[in-house]
DNA sequence: GTTGTTTATATCGTTCACGATACAAATATA
DNA sequence: TATATTTGTATCGTGAACGATATAAACAAC
């Protein structure tokens, strides 16, 4: 068996698997308000700047539209948004947060430190994050340009 | 907007974006051979092993049966894998490349350079990686053991 | 203004992930 | 040897991802 097939030296199933774990350690505190961890990332995009068109939502978490738009209709579902035709363009259609959307900012304020101490362990600790963050921020946008 | 809540400080969002643009990466090289990324993961188990139950693939994947199986199933449909009765444990589901599932080995044999090198950038370099996978595995320690 | 192109969103089909559950073979216990 | 428990795999339902495609509004060129 060659090197370079072995699991161990593989970037790419490291991320996914990582990936996959840490989504996973949210869904306890997510499923108690109906939410899934992408629902999760539209809402902290939604707080962030509310009323955008579905299209700057996407672009924002770096998804396409036929990913986030069945996403959205499912919390328009939940009530957590409304989805209204724009009014300057009329193809756009502006997503809002509702006053439950609005809400679950406080009912989830411990989340994010709640998993961020879940994933703190020898090599990574508040000094070396930083670090991390810049190598994961230089291959996305590694990736995105090709 | 408190700082904790927005996308630029939340590890999981870069894993998560990090591994989906890497598998997108993988696809246009799997595709012409049929393959999936997730169905080359469990090809790089193989190679690595032959004739193994699905639970040690999926032991193996990190994943649960519940996801290897279906996969598998449609490994075995494209003549990639087999799957029969173990003989020593009759419940156990014996996976086993076919002659096509082995010459995939070489046909592949590009696969991993050409990956690789598509995400070399500046702070991910042939001396940065190794740190980088020690922080990516102690990560995926701590969150299995949760 | 008619025609052509771009843009914003949605629909459809396929493949993952995964919780919940089912079921039969294997093993342990009484 | 009956009965209970564990183990290995599979089935079902839901929610992503994403390629391909559709549709309508906006915009451009003539």
């Amino acid at each position: 068996m060659e090197e370079k097939f072995k699991l161990e030296n593989q970037l790419c199933f490291r991320l996914y698997t990582a990936s996959r774990l840490i989504t996973q350690a949210y869904y306890p505190i997510l499923s108690k308000f109906g939410l899934t961890y992408p629902q999760y990332l539209a809402l902290l995009v939604l707080w962030e700047k509310d009323e955008r068109p579905v299209n700057d939502i996407a672009r924002r978490l770096m998804l396409e539209t036929n990913t986030v738009t069945p996403l959205l209709k499912r919390m328009e579902a939940e009530g957590v948004v409304t989805r209204g035709q724009g009014k300057k363009d009329a193809r756009q259609m502006i997503v809002k947060l509702t006053k439950k959307g609005r809400e679950l900012q406080k009912k989830l304020t411990d989340v994010p430190e709640t998993v961020g101490k879940a994933v703190l362990c020898e090599s990574v600790t508040p000094e070396t994050v930083p670090g991390l963050f810049g190598m994961l921020d230089d291959i996305i946008k590694q990736l995105k340009q090709q």
